[in-house]
RNA sequence: GCGGGCGUGGCGGAACUGGCAGACGCGCCGGAUUUAGGUUCCGGUGGAGAGAUCCGUGGAGGUUCAAGUCCUCUCGCCCGCACCA
């Protein structure tokens, strides 16, 4: 056969991907390949994917994210982006302590070994990091600015500490944010989560609540639905606060409603069981004792029950009355579980007829039931009522509001409070101060000295870092060693000298991983966290890439910080992210990958067998990145498959055109070479719009799957023009280099092109290559396709009209039909309805 | 319960603004090369039918010349939130 002799020379230099792309990494990282610097002459774009927390292996789940950012990062830079792709590690945390305690190594050892490993692995995926700009956040020259962020919040009033109820995760020893509660289960070891009174370290995130809601809008590049949830999580609501006189007491009860328009069909009141004015209401009365056992009960209680809607409410008369001021009214005051303490005032007012429930309360109790909202169906009397009426309706048993309707009805009795002074209109939110301090030792110690003399100190700047002592002795306590290392707590006070001691808390990781992002742009400050000149020219992310996962917690805290470091003149912007993109998970039969179902598949393993071209081209090939990917050994085998057939097209041709002079203008052309022609710029554009309109990778892959297969074709061509074969291979492989580095630049090379591929352009397609002189089109009847024909592109509807009800394989159809209408949609198609 | 997403061949997935459903890949079937296996190459591959054709995008209706795509109802799966007053 023709290619009998060429084939087998191929098969001599066969695609050995192990030395292809040991090489390459080599040469890239010799010659500082990815390192950037800023250029105000470029425009910037800054892509980031989400550090990682240094586990000691990469899973599949990494690959994903940083081959997705690769692409970005290397078709960004061929289009002349000046690229900044950096890569650190998010090295503070719990697993480093549990490690430590279950082999005995220091934390720090553990972790930085397996930075060490991790890094290594992630250097065999060829990613263009600028390694230059890595950073740890558990190394002292970054956890000192870490410290230093925490003063300015200190001083600007939104670090503070105060004692609350908090989470508290009796495995890890440690106080939780809400964020970090799942279903009343510690994130990290599911074990339950009790509540503790505490002093704690928070960050008054709820300052920020209103802007952080208000600035999801200026995020047109985030999905719809990390920004639902993010509105859910900061739950704004309006309404009224006002307050009521308690008989016999000179307490004032004041609660928190969205119905102002019900305020009339208050039938009780009730306060969360935590409450602090309960102690004093019901001291010393008959109600005292039973009143504090439900108290002391209900404490007891962890927060899913006291927050699930399918347990049951109970709660206690406090044989006390509030007046309600706008009718005068003498309502009894209750306890009850569904009442929460750090949600609005603690307290609210009931209307049963009104909110379920109050409603299932006030059965259960047999407390009144009093209707104040008629809507078009709802039941007038009480007793019919099977559930609470919540929908729309005017108001009726209340007096002067009569008749209103249910919005205007909330204005009206606002304004009316307001004016008598009882109340006023406000504004509640869902969102809580973010718990940042933790009784742990691996993490950033917070900066704060306490003085029997001057009380609470903050440690001056000018002593950071409070470095954490790496010699200590991990005891199965539990309890953080830094309560036993004295040469840490014990200091003096800087501001009397005396002695003092330190905060042996540390912060919750996510204040680390707050501010990274600004960090990458000036990783070496070490008089600041970072410079004006290098964070104005590269904040904010353009692209940022992680899991779903950090929906709420890190990309909410992160944003915050942003706006904080704004306001202080920091930073000049307001949002950090302005496009994200949140992959989908790797699965494997369906379910995440996880040891203990056996179905991990090792990153090494794959790479080792295949190597990183072609995990990363499986990677991207097999989903869209937003979804879920399912695993396929198979799959990975067919993307192995495709580099080799690249391969041996390439490496055929490559003596052949080598010296074919490359040039964009072709003659004549017959009909097959037009049609790579064609087709080579056809990819072009369709694999630049796949990745730059809707990073689609996985079409732009299949794209470049039918380029090679055409030129693949191609080959039987006993006369092949060399200048269209060359202008499809250079092409190619450009189109594919982003996916897979390393085999494109040995064969960019082979094909005789001295400069690295990737220092080239991005191709641009030639839009006369697209105009075609002829169309195919479908004729339909009735719309059915019954023939397809071809016109010139030219063509008229009219002449589409005319050649289709011309043709021979229609025009028999037709017959003893009447031709009803004619629809023409120019270049696809003729729809001809008869009956 | 509320909010969001997804249902398309044996499988992963295409079909961007309503206009040829199933691109590309996997798997499978047949053939060539090979002593054989593997690799590679060629051809086929939604279902029914000998055929022209007919049926097909979770289900039922509807709008339209034309529906995977739009509308109404409905079923199933996944994710998030869940007594927030």
């Amino acid at each position: 056969m023709f290619f009998c002799n060429s084939r087998r020379d191929v098969m001599e230099r066969k695609y050995d991907f192990k030395a292809i792309e040991a090489k390459w990494q080599a040469y890239w990282e010799a010659n500082n390949f990815y390192k950037v610097t800023e250029d105000p002459a470029k425009p910037k774009y800054y892509d980031l994917e989400m550090f990682p927390y240094p586990s000691g292996n990469l899973h599949m789940g990494h690959v994903r994210n940083y081959a997705i950012g690769d692409v970005v990062a290397r078709f960004k830079t061929m289009q002349g982006f000046n690229v900044l792709h950096p890569m650190g590690w998010d090295a503070f945390g719990l697993p480093a302590e549990n490690a430590a305690l279950k082999n005995n190594i220091p934390p720090a050892q553990w972790t930085y070994s397996n930075i060490a490993n991790m890094k290594s692995q992630l250097k065999t995926l060829g990613i263009s990091y600028d390694w230059d700009r890595e950073i740890a956040s558990c190394k002292p020259d970054y956890y000192k600015f870490t410290q230093w962020l925490f003063l300015k919040l200190y001083e600007n009033n939104l670090a503070y500490k105060k004692r609350a109820a908090v989470n508290w995760c009796p495995s890890c020893q440690t106080v939780l944010a809400n964020e970090q509660v799942i279903n009343g289960s510690c994130e990290r070891c599911d074990t339950n989560v009790d509540k503790r009174q505490l002093e704690q370290w928070f960050f008054k995130i709820t300052d920020y609540a209103q802007r952080l809601l208000d600035d999801l809008e200026m995020l047109p590049g985030w999905p719809e639905k990390v920004k639902i949830m993010q509105r859910n999580w900061i739950g704004r609501s309006e309404g009224l606060e006002f307050s009521m006189d308690i008989e016999g007491s000179d307490e004032k009860l004041t609660v928190f409603t969205t119905r102002a328009d019900t305020v009339f069909g208050v039938t009780y009141m009730v306060f969360a069981p935590e409450h602090p004015l309960v102690e004093k209401l019901v001291a010393g009365t008959a109600e005292e004792a039973t009143v504090k056992d439900f108290v002391a009960r209900i404490k007891l209680q962890s927060d899913i029950s006291r927050t699930s809607t399918d347990v049951e409410k109970e709660g206690i008369f406090t044989g006390r009355y509030a007046i309600n001021p706008v009718n005068g009214e003498r309502v009894p005051i209750w306890l009850a579980n569904y009442v929460l303490m750090d949600y609005g005032t603690g307290a609210i007012m009931a209307v049963p007829a009104h909110d379920q429930r109050d409603f299932e309360f006030a059965r259960k109790y047999a407390i009144p039931i009093r209707v104040v909202i008629q809507g078009p169906d709802s039941p007038g009397a009480p007793e019919a009522m099977i559930e609470a009426y919540t929908g729309d309706g005017i108001m009726v048993n209340s007096a002067a509001f009569n008749g209103l309707p249910v919005e205007d009805g909330k204005k009206a009795v606002i304004k009316f409070m307001e004016e008598k002074g009882w109340g006023k209109g406000t504004v509640n939110f869902r969102l809580r101060d973010w718990l940042i301090s933790r009784q742990r030792y691996w993490g950033a110690p917070i900066p704060l000295v306490y003085c029997p003399e001057c009380g609470m100190v903050p440690v001056p700047e000018k002593d950071l870092p409070v470095e954490l002592p790496l010699d200590v002795e991990f005891k199965p306590t539990g309890e953080s060693p830094l309560n036993y290392v004295e040469s840490f707590y014990k200091t003096s006070c800087p501001c009397c000298q005396g002695e003092a001691r330190r905060e042996t808390d540390t912060m919750d990781t996510f204040v680390c991983s707050s501010w990274y992002f600004d960090r990458f742009c000036d990783p070496n400050n070490s008089e600041m966290p970072f410079g004006e000149t290098a964070v104005d020219y590269w904040m904010p992310v353009d692209q940022y890439i992680g899991g779903v996962e950090h929906a709420i917690l890190h990309l909410m805290y992160a944003r915050f910080f942003t706006k904080f470091l704004y306001d202080i003149k920091l930073l000049k912007c307001e949002e950090p992210f302005t496009n994200l993109l949140t992959q989908g998970m790797v699965l494997k039969e369906g379910s995440k990958m996880s040891k203990t179902k056996g179905n991990v598949v090792s990153p090494e393993e794959i790479i080792n067998t295949y190597g990183a071209d072609t995990a990363r081209l499986f990677i991207l090939f097999a989903s869209p990145p937003e979804r879920d990917l399912e695993w396929s050994d198979q799959g990975v085998e067919g993307s192995y498959r495709f580099l080799n057939r690249v391969w041996r097209l390439v490496m055929e041709y490559a003596d052949q055109i080598k010296d074919v002079p490359l040039s964009d203008r072709h003659g004549e052309l017959d009909d097959e070479a037009r049609q790579v022609y064609f087709k080579t710029h056809a990819t072009i554009k369709k694999v630049s719009d796949d990745i730059q309109e809707r990073f689609n990778f996985n079409t732009a892959v299949s794209a470049i799957m039918e380029l090679t297969n055409t030129l693949n074709a191609y080959r039987d061509n006993p006369a092949p023009n060399m200048a269209v074969v060359k202008e499809g291979i250079v092409n190619l492989l450009l189109l594919l280099s982003p996916f897979s580095p390393h085999i494109t630049e040995e064969m960019w090379q082979a094909v005789g092109f001295a400069d690295s591929i990737h220092l080239q352009k991005w191709p641009v397609y030639q839009p006369e290559a697209l105009v075609q002189d002829e169309l195919e089109i479908v004729v339909q009847i009735s719309g059915r396709v019954r023939d397809r024909i071809t016109v010139p592109a030219s063509a008229s509807e009219g002449d589409m009209r005319e050649r289709a009800l011309a043709s021979d394989r229609i025009k028999p159809l037709l017959e003893g039909k009447t031709v009803q209408k004619v629809i023409v949609v120019p270049g696809k198609l003729v729809n001809i309805v008869a009956r």
